[in-house]
DNA sequence: ATGTTC
C-alpha cells in the first residue's frame, strides 16, 4: 500500500481523511505492515466508510488484508437508528469462525515422548479436510436445537463439561437464532459436518507456552511457561457458507429496492431495521451457535484423544473467541450510550477489565484474545484494555492474516517439501493435503510477531503470552 | 472460508 495519501494521526494508527462522499478511515498498523498491506485494504475499507449508518471510523486491524467486499480484519459499527445497515461480506462467509483454546495441566516434557503418536491420533479422531463429515449425522430437527443451543446444546448431547460454558463467548449461547431463516440446503451441507475442522487455514495445533509477557494476566488465565495448550480454528463450516451466498443475494435486492448506493457489488446490505436485515440477523446468529457447537465437539474428542494418550491429562477452556461476526453492543458515542451493530471480521472482541461479558475469573484482567499464527510459527494470547473501547470499539487482530494469495502460495511452496522442513524444526504437520500445506505456507502471511506487537503498541490490546506449535492437524 | 469455479 502507498502510505503516502494517509495521515499518520498516531504512532500505529494512519488515517484516510473523509472526502465528503465517506466517513473517516482508519489503519492500525506500523509502517512496515501497511506498506507491505495489499491497496485493495484501502479501497476497500474507504468503500465499507461510505455505507449508511456508520458510527465513528471504518477501521482495519494491523493483520488486515483483502477479503469479499470487506476487508479481512475491518471493523465497522452501524446504529440502526441512523438507518444503519448489516451486511453478510462484513461478517464474512465462515460465520463465527474463530478460536477455541484449551490449557492443560501438562509440560511440554510431558508430550515430548508421545508427541508423534498424539499427532497420528488426533489426525485419525478429529475429521478435518474439504467436505469430510464427522461421526454425527443430524436429523433436520436436531439441527435446529443446535442453532438454538450452541455449546450449550452439544454439553446437553455429552460433548464436554459445563465448566466450559462460562469461557465461550456469549457462554456459549448466542441469542436471536432464528432457524427458520436458514435454508433447508444449508442445514443439509450441515447435517453430516458438525464436529469436523474444514479446510483452508483451519487447524488444531498442540502449543507450549514459551514466554510470558503479563505475568498477572498470565496468573489469571491459568498460564505458565511450559505449559501444553491446545488451540482449536474452525467455524461454522457449510452452514455458515451457505447462509453467506443465501444472504447475499437477498441483502442485495433489498439495497436495490432501497435505494442503497453500492460502491461495490460485494456490499451488499440491508439496513438492520429491514425485513431482509433481521432475517439475516436471525440466520448469522443460528451459525454462531452451530460454530460454538462445533468448537465445543471438536474440544471433546481432543480431549478423549489425549485421555488415551496421556491419560493423566486435564484440558480445561481458556476461552472461545469468535472472529467472523456482527454483534449489537452498546458503546459510548460522544458521550451517550448507543446500541452499535459492531461487525468484526477476521477481527477479535476485546473487551477491556471490568466488562460484565468477561467471565469472572478474568474480569479484573480483560477478555482473552486469541491471535492464531500460521502453521509452525506460533500464536499469541493477549488481554482486552480499556484503551481499545475508544480506539476500535473493543476489537483487536485475529490472526497473522495473509500476505500473499493462495495462488502465489501455491507457485512457490510445494506442500511435502514444507512439511519435511518443519518436522526438521520438531513441528509434526498431519494433513490429507499438500496443495492445502503449500497454500498454508507460513512465508504466505505475515509475521505474526510484528502483528501481535503492533496490536500491542496500537493500544488494541495487550500480549499475555506466546505459543510455539509442537503439532498441528490441518484441514 | 467453500460439496475449493456464480
Amino acid at each position: 500500500m502507498d502510505i503516502s495519501r494517509l495521515k499518520q494521526i498516531e504512532d500505529y494508527c494512519y488515517t484516510l481523511p473523509s472526502d465528503g462522499k465517506r466517513a473517516l478511515v482508519k489503519l492500525y498498523g506500523s509502517q512496515v505492515l501497511l506498506e507491505t498491506m495489499d491497496d485493495k485494504v484501502l479501497e476497500q475499507i474507504s468503500n465499507v466508510a461510505r455505507l449508511p449508518g456508520l458510527v465513528g471510523a471504518a477501521m482495519t486491524m494491523p493483520d488486515a488484508h483483502w477479503g469479499y467486499g470487506f476487508p479481512i480484519g475491518g471493523v465497522a459499527a452501524f446504529d440502526p437508528e441512523l438507518g444503519g445497515i448489516i451486511s453478510a461480506g462484513g461478517v464474512g462467509f465462515d460465520i463465527s469462525c474463530g478460536i477455541r483454546c484449551l490449557r492443560s495441566n501438562l509440560d511440554l516434557a510431558d508430550i515430548v515422548p508421545v508427541l508423534p503418536r498424539l499427532a497420528d491420533e488426533l489426525f485419525r479422531h478429529i475429521p478435518a479436510g474439504v467436505g469430510e463429515e464427522g461421526s454425527l449425522k443430524l436429523a433436520p430437527r436436531e439441527l435446529d436445537e443446535v442453532m438454538l443451543g450452541g455449546a450449550h446444546w452439544a454439553v446437553e448431547q455429552g460433548y464436554g463439561e459445563a465448566d466450559d460454558l462460562p469461557c465461550i463467548e456469549e457462554h456459549g449461547t448466542m441469542a436471536g437464532a432464528v432457524p427458520g431463516n436458514v435454508s433447508q440446503l444449508a442445514k443439509q451441507r450441515q447435517r453430516g459436518e458438525m464436529g469436523t475442522l474444514g479446510s483452508g487455514n483451519h487447524y488444531l495445533e498442540v502449543q507450549v507456552v514459551e514466554k510470558i509477557y503479563d505475568a498477572e494476566a498470565a496468573r489469571a488465565f491459568g498460564l505458565h511457561q511450559g505449559q501444553v495448550l491446545v488451540s482449536i480454528h474452525c467455524g461454522s463450516r457449510g452452514l455458515g457458507h451457505q447462509i453467506g451466498t443465501d444472504y447475499l443475494v437477498s441483502l442485495a435486492k433489498a439495497a436495490q429496492r432501497l435505494g442503497i448506493a453500492l460502491p461495490d457489488r460485494e456490499l451488499a446490505c440491508a439496513p438492520i431495521n429491514s425485513p431482509e436485515g433481521r432475517e439475516y440477523i436471525g440466520a448469522m446468529n443460528a451459525a454462531v451457535n452451530v460454530a460454538l457447537a462445533n468448537r465445543q465437539i471438536l474440544a471433546h474428542l481432543t480431549r478423549q484423544v489425549f485421555a488415551h494418550v496421556l491419560p493423566a491429562s486435564r484440558l480445561d477452556t481458556l476461552y472461545d473467541v469468535s472472529h467472523n461476526t456482527c454483534k449489537a453492543e452498546k458503546h459510548q458515542v460522544e458521550g451517550r450510550e448507543r446500541l452499535l451493530y459492531v461487525h468484526r471480521k477476521g477481527a477479535t472482541r476485546a473487551f477491556g477489565p471490568g466488562h460484565p461479558a468477561i467471565p469472572e475469573a478474568y474480569r479484573a484482567v480483560g477478555q482473552p484474545v486469541i491471535i492464531g499464527g500460521s502453521m509452525g510459527t506460533g500464536s499469541y494470547v493477549l488481554a482486552g484494555i480499556k484503551e481499545s473501547e475508544t480506539k476500535a470499539w473493543s476489537s483487536a487482530s485475529h490472526g497473522a492474516g495473509r500476505a500473499m494469495s493462495r495462488n502465489a502460495a501455491l507457485k512457490k511452496w510445494h506442500g511435502r517439501e514444507l512439511i519435511d522442513e518443519l518436522a526438521g524444526r520438531g513441528i509434526l504437520i498431519r494433513t490429507r493435503s499438500m496443495r492445502g500445506a503449500a497454500e498454508e505456507a507460513p512465508g504466505a502471511y505475515k509475521d505474526v510477531d510484528s502483528v501481535a506487537e503492533v496490536t500491542e503498541k496500537a493500544g488494541l490490546a495487550r500480549r499475555v503470552a506466546f505459543l510455539r506449535p509442537k503439532a498441528c492437524v490441518k484441514g
